[in-house]
DNA sequence: TGTTAGCACTCTCCATCGATGAGTGCTAAC
DNA sequence: GTTAGCACTCATCGATGGAGAGTGCTAACA
């Protein structure tokens, strides 16, 4: 049996129908609501087919239709006209976007937030992965008697600073002096790669500088080392899967929200398998608990380095075209702001 | 009527016991369960003084009672022991303290995270009121061709970095003039201080540097602004109400959620009346939404002088003394550990 | 006077039952 | 290939009617 021109408008029609009111649809439906030209029987026929070739499913008996894991593939592969953004969303991503936004963190959860509002889904964004983060420069600068203020320049331009013990109080002098020293043995070194030999030579030169080269180390060490907290996922609009009618029994929501706890399942869910939009679809997803999800993902980029993933989770009825729409555009906004805000 | 003995101890059983099974509990069940030295009929007549008192109540005829937010309040204010935090929970609390953290946002994560786990309820926590940031001290460090890192110290002690743009290449005294002329003029100033002559000073001793001084009187407008995202609450647990049974219904959870979304009211919940421990019971909450609700809350302070707050949402059936005690303690953790920290 | 036993009464909860209605699959006619 | 007709299925909803828990009241008892 093949699909032919009269099948795929019936299935466009069940999916459509379904995304828009959650309720199984039947055949009179069908022929009432979407004018086809010819009666319930013959859409019954047809739907049959469509049942054998699995795209759509009976929940029960003498229910009416709805689409299976495989009709929404075969919606969204082939029957969904692509849509474009539509003009008040694509004007509230790029007005939010040129709001001055500081850290990288608030880009994230902003994006997060943006994405669920427009969607009224669940959001997750994944922020860049920062690969090994490498020593690029560091400086001391001034602070209280007894400490000082570390600032370091990461080798892919993220800057931090942090408070240190000094212990006595060291001058201007000695402390540019220990800077120097770390920044000519350090440069372009991920903190495992600071052989025990560099330890060595740094200690031998600041033979004084004891306790504030130990702080320092151990700091560096904190902050070069894989450091989670950018990698963590951001969650926005958890709360609007309540008001899906898929999650109206309570014991599917805890469910759902239990992963949301487990970071790592979540961050692995979001790692994208290619670059650009990903749809997963119910039950291909690999997370059990998310069969009766869909998730619209996609990657974006920094300076073509780092790279992190947006996505939007929802029922497996979800408005495709839309959601695919507002992913897409996001991603390329947040790429085109990162970029700029890092240049 | 007064309370005597006998009904102060039968209405400890039955706040003792709801807390602990969410049921009503009847006559019979508190004479047995409870040995009470008298029959069940003595009991009921006791419970229907109670009724009358205002401490208990009956959700429905003939159903058990139980606990009014009157017989809440005297059960906590009259006939709770007062709890010392387990043992573990204390060691729990402690050990993670200790954890090495660099960032007072972070600190706030931390505790709403280890508050929900402890409670299995939902945490709020309110970021120190930083009252006006005034300015302290300035540095530039350099960056990249074209931009600078600007480090500013706070009048309290934070510190923070940008980056910003300043046109074409400046020496390092140049940079220096800069931050020393900032640091002259500003020292002590709320951005809101500084009047139009200081402004004009700075301007007309560093005529050559203005796009330089353009934008780091932009970026201090940001920094030392009343900036909201500190003083934001952070909530932690919010699914821990999803395991509650009196939230078994979906409608309140809802409605509580959407109170979880506006930071204002909860804000205003959460900003004490007063120092130290505070307990707001059902009904007492100002918050519609929250009279299903207890709160318990309690201040922390850093140097005597930042105040927030910490506390813990849970429905009125809650375990008061458990509750409490871990609050007391933790506030008292938190104290020490920003203390320490910003020392 | 306080305590207890007994009893009728109330009200929720739960399972059962039947009517309703939406929708299907099949057959036969067009 | 399409359509009308019809029997059949099954979820939903409201009504019904025990079962069980608990109360309030009365009367007896210490």
């Amino acid at each position: 049996m093949q699909m032919d021109e009269r099948k795929r408008k019936i299935l466009r029609a069940i999916v459509q129908d379904y995304i828009a009111t959650a309720e199984p649809i039947g055949s009179r439906t069908i022929a009432r609501k979407f004018d086809m030209g010819v009666s319930s029987a013959t859409i019954r026929n047809e739907m049959a087919d469509l049942e054998d070739l699995g795209f759509i499913e009976q929940p029960y008996t003498s229910a009416g239709r709805i689409p299976s894991d495989a009709g929404y593939r075969y919606f969204v592969d082939c029957l969904m006209d692509p849509q474009v953004l539509n003009p008040e969303d694509m004007e509230i991503i790029e007005r939010e976007s040129t709001k001055r936004i500081n850290e990288l963190q608030e880009v994230i959860a902003h994006t997060s937030k943006l994405l669920s509002e427009l969607t009224n889904l669940t959001s997750l964004v994944l922020g860049p992965h920062k690969g090994k983060s490498t020593f690029g420069k560091m400086h001391f600068l001034p602070y209280q008697p007894g400490q000082v203020i570390m600032v370091i320049v990461k080798e892919n331009g993220v800057v931090e600073n942090h408070i240190i013990d000094v212990g006595e109080n060291l001058t201007a002098e000695e402390l540019q002096q220990v800077a120097g020293v770390f920044n000519q043995k350090m440069r372009g070194y991920s903190i495992g790669q600071v052989k025990r030999s560099i330890l060595h030579e740094i200690y031998s030169e600041l033979s004084r500088q004891r306790l504030l080269i130990d702080n320092a180390l151990d700091m560096l060490r904190a902050i070069l080392d894989d450091n989670e907290d950018e990698e963590r996922i951001h969650l926005g609009g958890t709360l609007n899967m309540l008001n899906q009618p898929e999650f109206k029994d309570l014991s599917k929501v805890k469910t759902l929200f239990k992963v949301f706890e487990e970071n790592e399942s979540l961050k692995k869910v979001l790692t994208p398998r290619q670059e650009g939009l990903n749809v997963t679809i119910g039950g291909e997803n690999t997370l059990k608990e998310f069969r009766d999800c869909s998730i619209i993902s996609a990657t974006y980029k920094v300076n073509g380095l780092m790279i992190g993933a947006v996505g939007v989770l929802g029922p497996t009825r979800m408005d495709y075209a839309k959601v695919i729409a507002i992913v897409d555009f996001m991603t390329r906004s947040l790429t085109e702001v990162l970029t700029k805000h890092r240049r």
